[in-house]
DNA sequence: ACCAGCTATGTCAGTCACTGTCATCAGGCT
DNA sequence: AGCCTGATGACAGTGACTGACATAGCTGGT
C-alpha cells in the first residue's frame, strides 16, 4: 500500500508527479504566512523542491497560480447552458449554469482552499485586479454560451453580466456561511431575492 | 512671443515646469510607435529630459501614465450625482451624469489623444487589465454616489453598473463616429436604446 | 543679504519578476 | 543498445520598481 491510488490511476508521471500541484500548494500556504507581496517566486519553487525556472513553466505569472481554477469555472458554466433545454428565459438559463457551479464547491476542502484563497486575494490590489479580469473573462463566455443557445445579444449580455454578479455575491455568503448551506441552494435564494426586488 | 502663455499665467516652477505631462506625451508617443511591452521607463524618462527614477515619482507604475484621467473622470461623475434635482429615477441620474463627462472631451486634441490611447490599450492584456480595474473603480464610486443621493444599495448598484456598461458602449462609439457627433448625444441616443430594449 | 527649509530632481545600488538558451536525465519505443 | 521526448536544472540577462542620499533652485523670515 506505499503506492498511492493515483499513482495506480493516473498515466506515471517521472521524478515526484504533480509538480504543478505542488507549486500551488506551496505559494497558498506562503501567501497565507507572509502575504503576497513578501514571497518570491523562489521560494515557492524550494518549498516545492523545485526551481524558480520551471515555476515559470507551469504558471504564466506570481499571480495565476491562485487563479489555476478558473479554467475549470468557464468550463462548468458554458456545458451547462448547452445542456440546458433550449427555449428557456435567459435569467433562467443563467440560475442554472451559476448554481451548476456547485459541484466543484462540494468537498469541504475545497471551501477551506477557497476561504484561504479569497483571504489572500482580499489583502493584494495586484491580485484583485486578476480576479476582476477572470470574472470578466467568466461573463464573456457565459455571454457566447448564451448566444450560442440562441439569446439574443443584447439580453444575453445583460443576463450573463447579472448572472456573474449573483455569483460574486453568492460566493462570499457562500464563504462565510456558519450553516454550511450548499452553493446551489445559496445561489436559487439570491436569484429569488433578485426577482423579488424587480417584481415589487 | 518667446514666453509662452503658460509661462505667464501659470505658477512658475522651478526648471522646465509640466513634468508630468510631458512624461505623460512621450510615454504615449513611444507606446504608440513601438506597442507598449518594447518600450522601457528608461525611454520615456528620456524622451521627456527626466531620469527613471523621476517617472516612478510621479506615475506609480508603468501602465498608469495612460490611466491620469480617471481620477477627474470620477470626480465629474460623482458631482453630477450630487448636483441633480432629488427624487428622480436612479436610471435617470446614472444618465446625466455619463452624459457630463462629455465636458472633458469637447476639444478635439481630447478626442485624438483618446483615439491614440485606445489603441495602445487595446493591443495589450496588461493594459486592458489595468482599464478594468478603472471602470470597475469607477462603478463604485457611481455608486456611492447614488447611494448618497438617497438611493438605495441594491438599486444604485445596479445603476451603476448598467451606467458604466453604457459608458463603455458610448465611449467607442464616440470614438469612431464619423460624424463626429457630441459626446452628451450619444449618451442619450444609447439610454433611448436601452429603454427600448427593456420597454418592448 | 543671509540662512534655513522645502520640493523636485539626479545618482546609485539593490531586489525580484520574468525570459532565452542550453544541458541533463528518466522513461518509452524500436 | 540507441534514440526520442518531455520535464527539469543551471545560468545569464533584461527591465520594472524601491530605498537612500545628495543637490539645486526657490521661498520665507530675519
Amino acid at each position: 500500500m506505499s503506492v498511492t491510488a493515483i499513482t495506480m490511476i493516473g498515466v506515471m508521471s517521472r521524478w515526484e508527479p504533480n509538480a504543478r500541484g505542488r507549486l500551488a500548494q506551496a505559494a497558498l500556504a506562503l501567501y497565507g504566512e507572509r502575504g503576497y507581496e513578501k514571497v518570491t517566486v523562489a521560494e515557492i519553487a524550494a518549498r516545492a523542491g523545485l526551481t524558480e525556472r520551471t515555476f515559470f513553466r507551469h504558471y504564466a505569472d506570481k499571480r495565476e497560480v491562485l487563479f489555476d481554477g478558473s479554467t475549470r469555472l468557464q468550463q462548468t458554466l458554458t456545458e451547462a447552458v448547452a445542456a440546458a433545454p433550449a427555449g428557456r428565459p435567459p435569467i433562467e438559463l443563467v440560475g442554472a449554469a451559476i448554481a451548476a457551479l456547485g459541484a466543484l464547491f462540494e468537498a469541504d476542502e475545497r471551501r477551506e482552499f477557497a476561504r484561504q484563497r479569497q483571504a489572500i486575494v482580499d489583502k493584494n490590489p495586484d491580485l484583485q485586479e486578476r480576479e476582476l479580469v477572470k470574472l470578466s473573462r467568466l461573463g464573456d463566455a457565459l455571454t457566447d454560451a448564451l448566444h450560442d443557445h440562441d439569446v439574443p445579444v443584447p439580453a444575453a449580455s445583460l443576463a450573463a453580466q447579472v448572472g456573474i454578479a449573483v455569483f460574486r455575491v453568492t460566493f462570499v455568503r457562500w464563504l462565510d456561511d456558519p450553516a454550511s448551506r450548499p452553493f446551489p441552494e445559496l445561489v436559487r435564494a439570491a436569484f429569488e431575492e433578485l426577482a423579488a426586488m424587480t417584481h415589487p
